[in-house]
DNA sequence: TGCATAGTGTCACAAAGTGTCATATAATGT
DNA sequence: ACATTATATGACACTTTGTGACACTATGCA
């Protein structure tokens, strides 16, 4: 479980560093993809490979179902961490995600996945989440 | 397992790289068949003799099945690696694919087979694959 | 046979990615 | 608060990868 917000920069190199409190996890290996609103999300292994088990099963013959394989294979990629704890993004997911080199960054624990967002873009999201997260609550209240 | 999405170029010579985290996959060898949508499919050894038997399985009196398999014998053809990472791709499936000498290509993982786009074609794909991805999510969500 | 075309192998340079280190900053425990 | 430890980041050297160039081989055809 990943909980938590952390700013960090993407070095010229295209690469982030991954916060010290999720390495453990993400050690063993883990697979980076694109995510919702454009942010990309930080899958373990295991999370990945059920995700990835679920799309094999889909007919190959079903245009949707192709279009549907290419584009969550083509868009993730499996990284390793570093010994000074960073990842590598590859350029499509830079671009994806609209993190330009030396930008900030902002990574998040999100339950069972870890996001990573340009900082602009969270904070944009954040507001809208806070935003519902305040509905949500006044509704119950 | 292929992941990722690379672009590159096809050269003077009708070459395309082989992005290097796929070569080791493939480098004992692999067959390029003509794959849906007009892009072009790589192969391990291993999963080309899988599918071939699938389709020769096929009954011979169904006229579909019997263009299917046409298609999918026909348009294969076994190559290797060469020392610098590329593979040649023959004059049939240049045109099959619509890419062009000196044009770009995109090659992407998608599962169990890499494939193998001229950047045109893969951006429409893409679109596609993406909304097909977007909506999917909207789903589970 | 000589020429033209297609394909193959090799090299060198440029660009991208990787690993490591040193310093700066933050977190932790006493 | 202080010392100690861990973490983050920039710098830089090094390695790998991608690409264009070019020479060489094979093949088909006039």
């Amino acid at each position: 479980m990943f909980l938590g917000e952390f700013q960090h920069t993407m070095d010229s190199k295209g690469r982030v560093v991954i916060p010290s409190k999720f390495r453990e996890e993400l050690q063993q290996g883990c697979v980076i993809t694109k995510g919702q609103d454009n942010c990309l999300q930080i899958l373990t292994k295991d999370n990945w490979e059920n995700e990835a088990s679920k799309m094999a099963s889909l007919p190959s013959t079903d245009r949707t179902s192709r279009q549907l394989r290419r584009a969550l294979f083509s868009g993730a990629i499996d990284v390793k961490i570093d010994s000074a704890g960073r990842v590598q993004i590859p350029e499509n997911l830079r671009v994806y995600s609209g993190i330009d080199i030396n930008e900030d960054v902002t990574v998040t624990g999100s339950g069972p996945v870890v996001e990573v967002w340009s900082t602009r873009s969270w904070k944009k999201i954040q507001n809208e989440a806070d935003k519902a997260f305040a509905n949500i609550n006044e509704v119950k209240g």
